[in-house]
DNA sequence: AGCTTACTTGGCTAAATTGCCAAGTAGGAG
DNA sequence: CTCCTACTTGGCAATTTAGCCAAGTAAGCT
């Protein structure tokens, strides 16, 4: 592997990476039905502010989501809705997951 | 956000976990053209096979492979081809990252 | 049986990730 | 200006992940 191809694959993982954890799974969720504040997704997801920030820069900097300022409120978007489509995906390697342990 | 829902999260971001690293990804990737033996794909990546090897285990255990015995070799491969629909997704964040940049 | 190839697993260290607290910034209200 | 709310950032400890080497297993060959 050329380091070349490495690199697009190491992009790449970088997107996997912003998705693979519970609580920025759920920010994507709930912003795909809608911009949300920080407070607003703290409360939901009842952790420290911080630690949801940190969350909510991470995916901004892998460039899923979008922020904006409005007075005192900081409100996040999606910035690519298609990404749901990745979510697709899971439900499907899911779903054949719970088939084979039918059929076991 | 209640335990069930939590734990319905965590789930899928197990599966985002296992596509976050270069090297599985590029595992992916190959097995979707064909299914490999471990040491087909220790060449390419260029690492100690027992890194690949774990590699390949911590797929299978996600389920996004499958391993099967012959002789001596073992091979892998892709055991639901729709993750590659995950990929598309990828592709999607990335291209709109770089429009915002020929804009920018 | 012994030898060899193909692979897995255990163990260890190095590096990355996570989450909280504390401290700092930004903007509105009085 | 001061105070307050909303948020970000720095820092630190705990956990997880990654990669190599060494040791173990599995199957074919002689």
């Amino acid at each position: 592997m050329d380091s070349k191809t490495k690199a697009c694959y190491e992009v790449r993982a970088t997107v996997f990476r912003s998705l693979a954890h519970p609580t920025r799974l759920f920010m994507v969720d709930e912003l795909a039905k809608g911009e949300r504040c920080v407070c607003e997704l703290t409360e939901m997801i009842g952790a420290d502010i911080s630690t949801v920030s940190k969350h909510l820069s991470l995916l901004k900097q892998v460039g899923v989501v979008e922020d904006e300022r409005r007075g005192t409120h900081v409100i996040y978007r999606l910035r690519i809705p298609c990404i749901l489509q990745m979510f697709e995906g899971v439900e499907a390697v899911l779903q054949a997951a719970a088939r084979e342990m039918e059929v076991a």
